[in-house]
DNA sequence: CAGTATCCCTCCAGATACTG
DNA sequence: CAGTATCTGGAGGGATACTG
């Protein structure tokens, strides 16, 4: 028993799911990096996103909890995007992928 | 800056690529909590998953060296998949999961 | 038991154009 | 700037049948 059972199957995949798709944990790495960041920034941040696909990641990643969106009613438009406090707690998450990438870069 | 960037979004897109898709994680949770498991056995635990997918997700997974496939030459076949040791170093990245989907789950 | 081989189809990613 | 709307091809993935 290498991992603990306290946690089923069924609550990892519910927590994949938040997660699921090539777009959604670069987005929330990124938010990691600035903590707060524009629409348009996160464009530029995340290599190869089209706009559809990340207004649609950042709408389901809202849903779940992971991240808030604020809106400033000003011309032109302005909305920033942080890590809730659910989504700040990936941070050991994001930490232990990043071990595990330079472990097998290298 | 709240994660270290020794690690580029590069390094962090090509890890995440191993674990696309809706089944790879899961299957690996298996592999931690039972170390060998055969075919049939991953078929029943990995729950829903078809016969084409799990094949196609255990050789993605092999080719790209997180789980080993060891063939007895025996009738009927014997198949035991396992995880490598880059497959046993994902552990802490499983265990954050864990513990993250547990927190939000409450 | 542990796979292959097909057929088929849904749905999602990507491109493009448009808007408040 | 921060989106929405629409079209499209192709991958993802299910069902079924077959095999060493």
């Amino acid at each position: 028993m290498l991992l603990s059972h306290t946690c089923s199957a069924q609550e990892l995949e519910d927590a994949l799911r938040v997660l699921e798709g090539r777009w959604k944990t670069l987005i929330i790495y990124h938010l990691f990096t600035a903590p707060v960041l524009r629409f348009s920034d996160l464009r530029r941040a995340v290599e190869g996103i089209s706009q559809k696909m990340l207004i649609q990641q950042l709408r389901d990643l809202e849903e779940n909890g992971v991240i808030s969106r604020k809106v400033y009613p000003v011309v032109p438009p302005k909305v920033e995007y942080g890590l809730t406090k659910d989504g700040l707690a990936l941070r050991p998450v994001l930490q232990a992928l990043q071990t595990w990438a330079q472990s097998r870069s290298s």
